[in-house]
DNA sequence: CGTTACGTTTACGTTAACGTCATCTGTGCT
DNA sequence: AGCACAGATGACGTTAACGTAAACGTAACG
């Protein structure tokens, strides 16, 4: 039980990421460590959120965002009008996601494309070398 | 062929832009207008760089990153080992996007399951509200 | 019982990516 | 010639997301 409870410290070390940031995002209320004293606990909930968080700066996500989306996943005991809210807000993360990923898919081909140029160009000027050998 | 170049105003309308954004983007090497005087007049190469940065930004890359990757797509006349460079650097940047894209895909699936869950949750109050009507 | 290590709060500093004036400059009407 | 208007060039302001430094608390350890 206590085992799943770190410390400010090893939470930095599993999931690199500074004191400052920790405290930061607990202010933005992102995160909800408990306390021994004064002290932060972060539970399993909180190491959950984080990795969602810093999934979502992966993705580009501003804190507001993630705050928004990280409630999503935390329904619980919501009464019927917030879980529609809830739900209508996830369609909504849910269409950008897919929209973002095919965007990245159609980003990739080209990038992949070009490439190829490049590595034609590379063939071209490797035989030009050679007989210049 | 004067058609294609745009004024810093058309070219704010055509893709929702601030003339500050072209501007800054100028001064960060990502544009390179030309000029009619002090005015400056964007190309379709321009317009083709600004829709890339665009995607980048959707993307979470900074600006610093999309520079490097605009280098990518133009690589016309480049020397032997600065194209590899470039290649090399292609690479990775594929890699990069290729790893997002994947993680969006886990992360799409997640939030659907979510979304079911609360879906099957709604359905459960709305029986209770039809009980208690 | 002092000090070392870890943690806390408070507050000011920093960087990226622009926004927002204020002040010129050129250009096409009328 | 005069004037509106688009555009240019500084220069300072702003927001998000932390960094960094100072000053303090406290718990264990030799």
């Amino acid at each position: 039980m206590t085992d799943t409870q770190l410390t400010i410290r090893q939470m930095c070390e599993a999931y690199d990421v500074t004191p400052r940031t920790l405290r930061f995002y607990e202010a933005k209320e992102l995160l909800f460590p408990e306390r021994r004293g004064q002290q932060r606990l972060f539970t399993k909930r909180d190491q959950a959120r984080l990795k969602l968080i810093l999934r979502g700066k992966r993705f580009g996500f501003s804190l507001e965002e993630i705050r928004q989306l990280l409630d999503l996943y935390y329904v619980g005991d919501q009464q019927r009008t917030q879980l529609e809210r809830t739900q209508i807000l996830a369609r909504k993360h849910l269409a950008d996601m897919q929209a973002q990923r095919d965007e990245l898919q159609v980003a990739i081909e080209e990038l992949k494309e070009q490439m190829a140029w490049g590595e034609k160009r590379l063939a071209e000027l490797e035989r030009i070398d050679e007989q210049n050998a």
